[in-house]
DNA sequence: TTTGAAAAATGCGAAGC
DNA sequence: GCTTCGCATTTTTCAAA
């Protein structure tokens, strides 16, 4: 995994708009549209970044979103990680240290999608000791611009 | 805000692949090209979604993730939420009801820029009255495809 | 709003440096 | 690995239904 300058560049620019053109780019950073081009086809191969929409989902009628810390019994946390990862509602889903084993993001539609959630599908978990749910009430900040480090 | 069939199935193909071209989508869902277009600006608009990248965080050097649960005094919410924004390390910042006030996630290059966050940055707000650390041993899921419902 | 057709811009593949 | 040059595809614009 290598991050030259001009990879760096590239990134930043399109971390500000994922739709601007190979030439656009290219003018830009003073190299040939060919060079982002392929730049960008090396990154993508190597999963350091892919072209993605983000909703808001608010909008498309997602309108209660938590987040869920999970305390596992010793040995299920990753059995537990795995089911979670099967439901569509949840969004994200990792392994921490801390107060809880697994933090999970997830989205529905309406608190009673929640609560069922809840009731019917984590509890029939097993191995989950506890499970703290936070409800979201404002979202100040979420931001997709990260800070980029060169690589080598 | 009104989001009809075509709406959700043009979201639906666009979170398959945000670089799905309008001629690709409109031949799957059997309308025209300017349609296609017309729809996308109009949800741009809106802000129903946006065009992004999404990059890895390990791959370009950030291999220091977590999500820090923040209770907060009293009155100090909205101001730490605000001074929050502003860092880049920040990504995410939420209300909560729940154990914790705040909720945020925050990438970093390392331990060390991790520990001179909370420090010399987290340390100096006022009206912070504990901040729970967990930081990401292993993420299972981080998706953007969400369910998206039509709306009227 | 949606369509269709023409013009402009962008993307793609190949060759040469 | 970078660039340039044709050609293909896509996007954009605009008039009309």
């Amino acid at each position: 995994m290598k991050l030259d300058e001009i990879d760096v560049q590239i990134l930043k620019m399109l971390q500000d708009n994922g739709k601007r053109s190979y030439t656009d780019i290219a003018q830009q950073l003073d190299v040939s549209e060919g060079t982002v081009r392929s730049r960008i086809n090396r990154l993508l191969k190597e999963g350091v970044f892919e072209f993605i929409i983000h909703m808001d989902p608010n909008k498309i009628g997602l309108n209660v979103q938590v987040i869920i810390g999970i305390k596992t019994k010793l040995g299920h946390q990753e059995a537990i990680a795995a089911h979670l990862n099967d439901y569509p509602e949840v969004r994200f889903v990792g392994a921490f240290s801390g107060h809880h084993d697994l933090i999970l993001q997830a989205y529905f539609k309406n608190n009673e999608d929640l609560v069922n959630f809840l009731n019917k599908e984590l509890a029939k978990l097993e191995g989950i000791v506890a499970a703290d749910v936070s409800i979201e009430l404002k979202q100040y900040k979420d931001s997709f611009s990260y800070m980029i480090q060169e690589q080598d």
